[in-house]
DNA sequence: GGTGCGATTGCA
DNA sequence: GCAATCGCACCA
C-alpha cells in the first residue's frame, strides 16, 4: 500500500488530524516483522496559544520535534510508565503535533486503544523521536478513506489544566460502523 | 540541587 | 477512587 509522503504532514494540524483516521500506522521490528494497524483516535495540538499543548512554554530539549517541519514523530514519556507517540505537523517553526491515540491492534497484540497502549502494542518508545515518519522503521500508509459521518469529534482527554482550550473540539474518533444486523 | 506533576493505565 | 513511577520543567 501507498506511503504518505511528507507533504500530507505539513498541512494545518486540524486537517491532518481528520486525515489520519483510518490511515495505517507501520512498525518494522528489528527482526524484520512489520506491524501494522488502522488509526481510530488522535489529538491535534495546534500552535503555542494552544495551553494544552507541550509547546504553550516555549521550545524546550523535550519537545524540540514539535517545532520542526512536519513529517516526524514526537515521542515522550509520561507518568514514569508509559510513552506517546505524535506526528509532527505544519511548517518549520511552528509547533503542532497529533497525537496518535487508539488504532486497531497489530497482529499479536491485545489491545492498541490508548494513547500508552498503542506505543506499547507498536514498540515504540524514545528511541524514536524525530524519527522520520518516511523512514524505515516507522511509516504511515493510505489505508481506508472515513467518511464524515463516521467521525465524532470530541474535547481532548486529559487536559484539565487547559483553560479555555479545554473544550475545543480537537480529538477525533471512529464511530464504529453498526454491525450487519442478525436474522 | 530540590520540588511538583503529568497529552495514562490498571486495579480496588 | 487512587497508586504507580520518573523525566523534565521550573525555581533557587
Amino acid at each position: 500500500m501507498k506511503r504518505l509522503g511528507v507533504r500530507f504532514y505539513r498541512r494545518d494540524t486540524l486537517e491532518v488530524a481528520r486525515d489520519l483516521l483510518g490511515r495505517v500506522l507501520c512498525r518494522r521490528l528489528a527482526d524484520g516483522m512489520v506491524l501494522r494497524g488502522r488509526l481510530l483516535e488522535v489529538e491535534a495540538y495546534d500552535g503555542p496559544d494552544d495551553r494544552a499543548s507541550h509547546a504553550h512554554r516555549g521550545r524546550t530539549p523535550r519537545n524540540a520535534p514539535m517545532f520542526e517541519a512536519g513529517g516526524i514523530a514526537y515521542v515522550y514519556f509520561v507518568y514514569g510508565m508509559h510513552h506517546c507517540l505524535n506526528v509532527v505537523t505544519g511548517g518549520k517553526g511552528y509547533p503542532a503535533a497529533v497525537l496518535l491515540r487508539a488504532a486497531e491492534p497489530p497482529e499479536g497484540a491485545v489491545s492498541a486503544a490508548g494513547p500508552g497502549r498503542l506505543t506499547r502494542a507498536f514498540r515504540i518508545d524514545r528511541s524514536l523521536d524525530g524519527a522520520r515518519l518516511t523512514g524505515p522503521d516507522l511509516w504511515l500508509e493510505e489505508g481506508a478513506p472515513v467518511p464524515d459521518r463516521s467521525v465524532r469529534r470530541t474535547p481532548r482527554i486529559g487536559v484539565h489544566y487547559a483553560g479555555a482550550w479545554v473544550s475545543k473540539p480537537y480529538r477525533y474518533v471512529v464511530i464504529p460502523e453498526r454491525k450487519e444486523s442478525r436474522r
